[in-house]
RNA sequence: GCGGGCGUGGCGGAAUGGUAGACGCAAGCGACUUAAAAUCGCUCGAGCCUUGCUCGUGCGGGUUCAAGUCCCGCCGCCCGCACCA
């Protein structure tokens, strides 16, 4: 090719090169290679919506750069893509245009992966699989069965959304302010009989193993802890006055028995067994009980809705004191689902309690004040952290003026020791639900037989595939009206039988994808071999949106394989490092129709803030996460047919700190297609150089290529992508004006290629090839710094004055702290600032700075 | 409501408790050009009595020789809340 044609940067055609070169040198094939460290790294796999958006470039180039980094660190490095395909879009969109999931859901695929190929990730797509694949749930229901007989799996009733017009269960989402998204109705709760899995066993071994997640971030480790929700408390039982019988006790829990002598009430949930046996027969509990329902079935709807209780006139007795009669309340922010269901309000040192108090003209003794203070408390509850020192005025157990935890542990230890209760640990944790009341999911592989009751498949039966002549022209779940595929003989018993119609939480799904990457076409869930080699994931990267479910649930399922033989002990925590990155933003803009109902605009059809085909104003919203609805998204297709992949990738992996979000601006990809426009260029420029002799500029320049390649090795390591990039960009500076010989240049350059591949990988192939690098830079090593290159002979130290700065010297960097003080001493601004007068204070710190005060 | 996080120039951001604003964008000025684009060079937190000084990291306090960084109290925005993925 001649320099004529060399001299623009097309990205389109070297990117296309450099792919079908990596593709048929199968460079990123994971290999097996008992000689060689390896490196996991994971990328959280996306739901197949449709086209792939910002979000998930930038997801993936991160990703990227870990793997290629790694990759030439000599690692051997699994990086591998695939599809959480199951879920409840494919079912509306049947519903809305017709066809079937999974044709939605593969055809979603299809171009997802046609969109992905162009950006150059070093994937191993031989490895690919979804998880709506046959063969994918096949092995997950043959885990499931296992995991059933190892008792971590059961049935028992649970609460769902259910929409009475529809018929059908509805999910969260899409009830909106009680109602039904598509009907309109009232949303119900209702119960059904569901299956779950045993997490709550794991709940200590959980929390406990967080203290050894390292390499995840603090905040999802804290948010985990706080999700886990460990208490220390005191379960013990009020006896009724007058309760029916059979609830003569009632079993409260509570977390501050310290507070015992203030109870003024005692709550119970609307699910309570004696709120549901009084319902029955009183119509006025029943229709409170029936209003606390119709709040939805989320912890925040519960917590927003005003609180209300229902006096049933059932009074306890005070375990301390049988004279003291307490009423017993129906209270709609009660959960079932925690402790018992039931507690006792202490208004005076709970803010819902003293509301609700307050609202139902019930007394709220004081237990305790502060120290320094005594006034009752009257609007606002006096809640002091448990480890502030407070004083009992109604006080039972331990000193008089004590902490607040040591009050609990000695009111448990004076329950225990005169029989009222005993201490407990609880966990705010709770079961797994994994019931699906719909079609695309995994089916849950059970049969339910009249003589033997709920039986689990036979393995061989696997998988139990999904009927495909099913249609979605009316709600509900497709499998319950399929003529024939319930049907089937009963795996004990052989008698006819029904299959359960039920499928699975689709977090059940991606709770092991990490594990079947590692053998995705095996028999078997797992391969032993493959996964005492590749497991566990390295590195884990995805959003922060998934900080609790998913990851718990990963964490949970990981053991649970473990303990069914699926998973090697040393994997019973999957995730080595976790990474969570942010999301991508972009500014909406907006216009007003004739009704002055919002209309939103893509970017593409704006220019200098006008609508390109009318030239009316647009209004300009701050940035937020794109969304279809806001239409403030921008297609990574449009972008890599302008710009190239290597386009895409640097941006966003420059300014912004990658946990942090970043915003995409037209300018920004601009400017970055500028700058490899550039490095292309300045390459072209010292390929002509050649080698030549040596020039007094060389040290220079190889001091400033050594520091690059330890600031850009330590910032990948360190995930700062942004801080890579700016010491890129200060390198890429340095050596355009560098007056170096084409000899250092040369090498100068091709460190620069190699430190840049990790981001723009078909750049720097490109860049490799026309200095004559051996092979792909893909597979060459990752360079090293020279140490002796990184020390500089003099440093200058800033000379503070009262802590601002005033001066600075320029010492020799091995300067013993004796010297730089008498430098500084004899400094001009020093001297005019001390009049001569001794230093107050003379503050040296090596190699930083130096503050005299005076 | 509860749990978690974030907040620094016009913008994205940098800064082991140690020179606030690295690096980039935008803008301005200049060079080149018939011109524009591209490219290259310079300037770029605010104010002022401009060799320098004062103020400045969401707001109000505090600790320290020294605070964007640590502590206390607020405000705003974002994520999660168990059937969205």
């Amino acid at each position: 090719m001649s320099q004529a044609q060399d001299a623009r940067y097309q990205p389109q055609a070297i990117e296309q090169k450099w792919q079908t070169a990596w593709e048929q040198a199968e460079v990123f094939t994971a290999r097996r290679d008992p000689a060689k460290p390896k490196y996991y790294v994971l990328e959280m796999f996306p739901y197949p919506s449709g086209r792939i958006h910002m979000g998930h470039v930038r997801n993936y180039t991160m990703g990227d750069v870990v793997a290629r980094y790694k990759a030439a660190q000599g690692f051997s490095v699994l990086h591998p893509m695939g599809w959480d395909a199951f879920g409840m879009p494919a079912e509306n969109a049947a519903m809305e245009q017709g066809g079937h999931p999974k044709d939605w859901t593969y055809g979603n695929i299809a171009v997802m992966r046609d969109q992905m190929k162009p950006l150059g990730l070093s994937i191993d797509w031989s490895r690919e699989f979804a998880t709506c694949d046959p063969e994918y749930y096949g092995q997950q229901q043959a885990m499931f069965i296992d995991m059933l007989h190892a008792g971590l799996v059961y049935r028992k009733n649970a609460v769902v959304n259910w929409d009475p017009v529809d018929m059908t269960v509805l999910a969260n989402e899409q009830v909106i302010d009680g109602k039904g998204w598509r009907s309109g109705a009232d949303v119900e709760r209702r119960e059904l009989t569901q299956w779950f899995f045993k997490i709550s066993d794991y709940s200590a071994e959980l929390l406990e193993a967080l203290d050894g997640l390292k390499d995840w971030p603090e905040k999802v480790r804290l948010m985990q802890r706080n999700w886990i929700g460990q208490s220390r408390g005191l379960q013990f039982a009020f006896g009724a006055v007058n309760a029916p019988e059979g609830f003569d006790r009632i079993e409260v829990y509570t977390t501050r028995p310290d507070t015992l002598m203030g109870a003024s009430f005692v709550g119970i949930s609307p699910d309570h067994p004696l709120a549901k046996h009084l319902e029955r027969h009183n119509p006025d509990v029943a229709a409170f009980v029936a209003d606390c329902r119709k709040i939805g079935t989320t912890e925040e709807a519960l917590e927003k809705a005003e609180k209300k209780g229902f006096d049933t006139g059932i009074r306890v007795r005070h375990p301390f004191d049988d004279a003291w009669e307490l009423p017993v309340y129906i209270a709609n922010f009660i959960l079932m689902d925690y402790g018992t269901g039931a507690i006792f309000g202490c208004p005076a040192h709970d803010q819902r309690d003293l509301d609700f108090a307050n609202k139902y003209g019930l007394p709220h003794p004081d237990v305790f004040f502060a120290l320094d203070n005594d006034t009752p408390v009257d609007a606002t509850a006096f809640v002091p952290p448990k480890t502030e020192k407070v004083r009992y005025v109604r006080g039972f157990a331990g000193e008089e003026v004590q902490t607040g935890a040591d009050a609990v542990e000695a009111a448990i230890a004076f329950c225990e020791a005169n029989g009222v209760g005993h201490g407990v640990t609880q966990y705010r944790l709770r079961d797994w639900g994994l019931s699906r009341q719909r079609y695309w999911g995994c089916p849950i592989p059970v049969v339910h037989c009249d003589a033997c009751g709920v039986v689990p498949e036979k393995k061989e039966n696997l998988p139990i595939a999904l009927p495909d002549d099913v249609s979605f022209d009316q709600p509900g779940n497709p499998l319950d009206r399929h003529p024939t595929w319930r049907d089937c003989v009963c795996p004990s018993c052989g008698a006819p039988a029904k299959r359960e119609t039920d499928t699975m939480d689709t977090f059940v799904d991606s709770s092991w994808y990490y594990a079947r990457f590692t053998s995705p076409r095996a028999d078997t869930p797992t391969d032993k071999a493959e996964t005492d080699y590749w497991m566990n994931v390295d590195q884990y990267i995805g959003g922060i949106e998934h900080a609790i479910l998913h990851l718990l649930y990963s964490r949970f399922f990981a053991r649970a394989m473990v303990k069914t033989g699926h998973l090697p002990d040393s994997a019973k925590e999957p995730f080595n490092a976790l990474f969570t990155q942010g999301m991508v933003t972009h500014e909406i803009y907006m216009t007003l129709d004739d009704k002055g109902r919002k209309i939103y605009h893509l970017p593409e059809d704006i220019e200098d803030g006008k609508l390109k085909a009318t030239g009316e104003a647009v209004t300009i919203i701050p940035s937020a996460k794109m969304s279809k609805s806001k239409k403030n998204v921008v297609d990574p297709v449009n972008i890599i047919n302008a710009f190239g992949a290597d386009t895409a990738r640097w941006f966003m992996l420059s300014d912004s700190p990658p946990e942090r979000d970043v915003e995409w601006t037209s300018a920004g990809a601009e400017a970055t297609y500028k700058h490899l426009g550039r490095v292309w260029t300045l390459c072209d420029k010292i390929a002509a150089m050649g080698v030549d002799q040596p020039s007094d500029a060389d040290t220079d320049l190889l001091r400033a290529m050594h520091h690059a390649i330890d600031a850009v090795t330590k910032a990948v390591e360190n995930f700062a992508f942004n801080k890579a990039i700016a010491e890129l960009y200060a390198f890429t500076n340095t050596l355009s004006k560098s007056q170096a010989s084409g000899t250092a240049q040369v090498t100068a350059m091709k460190t620069l290629a190699q430190l840049m591949a990790p981001m723009v990988p078909h750049l720097a192939e490109d860049i490799w090839e026309r200095l004559g690098g051996e092979g792909l830079v893909a597979q060459a090593p990752w360079p090293k710094a020279d140490p002796a290159m990184l020390v500089a002979d003099t440093v200058t130290l800033p000379i503070q004055i009262n802590g601002k700065r005033r001066s600075e010297i320029t010492v020799a960097a091995d300067a013993s702290k004796e010297e730089v003080e008498k430098l500084a001493l004899a400094d001009d601004a020093v001297v005019k600032a001390l009049a001569g007068n001794p230093p107050r204070k003379l503050i040296v710190v090596p190699g930083r700075i130096v503050n005299v005060v005076v």
